[in-house]
DNA sequence: CAAATTTCTTAACCTGGTTCAAGTCGTCGC
DNA sequence: GCGACGACTTGAACCAGGTTAAGAAATTTG
């Protein structure tokens, strides 16, 4: 094919390894194309995880429904990161996340035996997923840091700086929910900003 | 040596690895044994970290201090656990973690250039680290999850389950700070339960 | 063992954030 | 183009958990 649809996550994992073409070749021929539609699911909680997910266009959002029905907003996906209940991926068993598409989105899916082949026969790419892990336990850490030590306020202040560029077409409501707060809450944070 | 201190983390890898005598022997070789008593500190917030820390006996915990000088406990290191500033060290910044020693400990440090020489030589540690990362990443997921949507009881109780061990020799101001809760809250919660 | 320091508890009061209920606005299907 | 639903806001009552300050236990120190 003159163009694939993998050269993102190709670009990706070069950022870290060099790749030889017979293993880009071998690596892009791993992933199942999926295209999800703005509210469609790329991934249901009950379910068992289909693969590791790599967003090549456009976003998605993970969540937990609980017990009374209210979804708690885990994570935001753009362009270029991987998502998906990593848990259930590992250990194949059901997830406890749901991963819904906030605008029309392409998602490259990654099967577990997939990747275990993959890293079988390529073992180099141990190299870049441990990379990729360790960075987001970075941010993981400092997530739960902030949790537990700033304020509603402070929490939306640096989501704004953080993702600008997310606000503007994920429903507030999801953002709230992301900061650990009501919907109500937030919008009364906004109206005191605006006053000022 | 006839016993060697970096048993326990040899035996760590081997449960993802199948180990050749020189790659553990190598691998040993990395690690400098390092004594903490209890109330020392094997990392500084602040200064640059010397390696990622394996906690080969004793127990440990990483927190921040924040503006207004208080504490804000971040996780607790028990043996057999990787800790430290996991961003001082990938990126040899200042660190903003310290970290001190519950009780008499036992540190094995693995300097950043050791690190990256490992990987570099045999890069089928990477595997390792790889697995490491992935599970503790879900872990920091579910207390996340847990930090927004459970009630100040319910972590208290998720922890008592999860850490039956730790609650006996560590100060109950520092485990409401790992909680993100007040040492007189958990006290009222403490009083509550003990009424029914 | 007594003094000093740290840990834990108690109680009164305060506040950031929630809940509930109602109302406004945009938008989508028909 | 209007009915209906979802997204956002407003306000009032309420509550989980924080703050402050003081005292009781426990632990360390001399």
């Amino acid at each position: 094919p003159f163009f694939m649809v993998t050269d993102s996550v190709i670009s990706s994992v070069s950022k870290y390894l060099p790749l030889e073409e017979v293993e880009a070749l071998y690596f892009s021929s791993l992933f199942l194309a999926l295209q999800v539609k703005q509210g469609g699911l790329a991934e249901k909680a009950g379910e068992i995880s289909k693969g590791f997910l790599y967003v090549n266009a456009g976003c998605l959002m993970s969540f937990i429904t609980d017990q009374e029905g209210t979804d708690q907003v885990i994570q935001f996906s753009m362009a270029g990161w991987w998502t998906g209940d990593l848990n259930s991926f590992t250990k194949q068993t059901p997830a406890i996340y749901t991963t819904k598409a906030l605008a029309d989105s392409e998602v490259l899916l990654l099967p577990k035996i997939s990747m275990d082949q993959l890293l079988e026969r390529f073992p180099k790419f141990e190299r870049y997923f441990r990379i990729i892990f360790q960075n987001s336990l970075v941010t993981h850490q400092h997530r739960i840091v902030q949790a537990f030590s700033a304020t509603a306020d402070e929490r939306y202040r640096n989501f704004q700086q953080k993702y600008p560029s997310l606000e503007q077409y994920v429903p507030l409501k999801y953002i709230a929910s992301y900061l650990g707060m009501t919907p109500e809450f937030l919008s009364k944070i906004r109206r005191r900003r605006a006053e000022k």
